[in-house]
DNA sequence: CTACGATTCAATCGTTTGATGGATAAATAA
DNA sequence: TTATTTATCCATCAAACGATTGAATCGTAG
């Protein structure tokens, strides 16, 4: 069995899958509302009814691309936690933020599109946001904040969300970002991976320094 | 001399004023592409002409808005800089964290209407971005990151920015937040200044505590 | 009371947007 | 070959949207 958007992704020359990669970078730039049908078809070079035959409505196109960036999310986290496992708190942190910032900073539709979920409303909600608990939890294991992804404290999660948020924010405002610091796209990033340590490291180790 | 918004925010009870207050909550909730300009009318209980009449377009009641909530933020935070001034730095930032959050929990479309700017695009950009540069100078002399406004370091203007961020992303994704971590408004407002302290003062205070 | 500017609304215009139906061609199966 | 499914585009629709026009209403100064 497999889904329409697993489909999609095996083959990447297919038309749904790239009608898929077209929608990301255009959602994740105009948001779901300030996004048109048209636009994305255009883009691609198609008709929008030959869009409408693949992915259905808007709406349908919207929730795949969702669910499409959180699953790459997640296998990347999978992918840091290898590499940090077993490691000291400290170091785990810095790593996690330098492989994690490349990564957005290469795909940053993935963090665009998370915050506008966060800050959006969409007039017409979906409900497909049980994903990002389970993440929170996850990210709260890895950095030994919880000992099992159920049932982690409130102050916990809330502290794993400013973690994360501070480096989506940090990649989807580049283009407001970046001109206020007058920098070239790879100082700012540099920039980005040191205020995060900055702000983040001694928060979380401070504690067990002591 | 007094602009159209200066006129309207003197009279609160003027057209004008109802209207753009009901704006400021519809755009902070839906976005600017989000909001129609008949929601807006029909939340103020007016025809849409009347709106048109006060305002002119929908963007030009857009900036207006946007001018409005940075004003209102601007005037915060010459509040708190008057409370805070010439305290030590960790009880400065636990001030200023109490009361910023306060202020933005009962007016969460600032904290929504300045992230949309940073992370959505209009599709008709308009310019009006000189003002947050302003005020990420001011919040980093009154941290005693900068001596004078002009000139502050890339690096400092990376801090500042993590740390508004972090308080904007608490109030804008409650909608979004508090049901994961199941609690009540109280609570919430409680956690996010305990964890935007937990994160933000030792990053600040450990380099003077040495 | 009248005249006039300011304000509001009802009606409507032109455009955009999401979506669909039908024709057409290419690929695949029978 | 023929029949059928798949994929694409063209033309078009209905609804929603931003915006404008012209008439009605209100307060006020002369």
């Amino acid at each position: 069995m497999s889904t329409p958007l697993e489909k999609a992704r095996r083959d990447p020359e297919s038309m749904k899958a790239r009608i898929l990669d077209v929608a990301r970078r255009i959602f994740g730039e105009y948001g779901f509302h300030g996004t048109t049908t048209r636009m994305i078809a255009q883009e691609v070079g198609i008709d929008i009814s030959t869009l409408h035959y693949h992915w259905g409505g808007k709406k349908d196109l919207y929730e795949s691309v969702v669910i499409d960036i959180n699953k790459d999310l997640r296998q990347k986290l999978i992918d840091v936690e290898q590499v940090i496992h077993g490691l000291p708190l400290g170091e785990r942190l810095d790593i996690s933020i330098d492989m994690t910032t490349d990564y957005l900073f290469e795909h940053p539709e993935v963090s665009n599109l998370i915050l506008f979920r966060y800050f959006g409303k969409t007039r017409s909600e979906g409900n497909l946001d049980a994903i990002i608990p389970e993440f929170t939890a996850d990210i709260a294991r890895s950095m030994g904040l919880a000992l099992d992804k159920k049932n982690v404290r409130p102050e916990t999660m809330m502290k794993v969300l400013a973690v994360m948020n501070s480096i989506h924010n940090f990649i989807s405002g580049e283009n407001f970002f970046r001109p206020m610091v007058k920098v070239d796209r790879k100082r700012y990033s540099a920039l980005v991976k040191e205020t995060l340590k900055f702000i983040l490291i001694p928060a979380f180790t401070q504690h067990e320094a002591i």
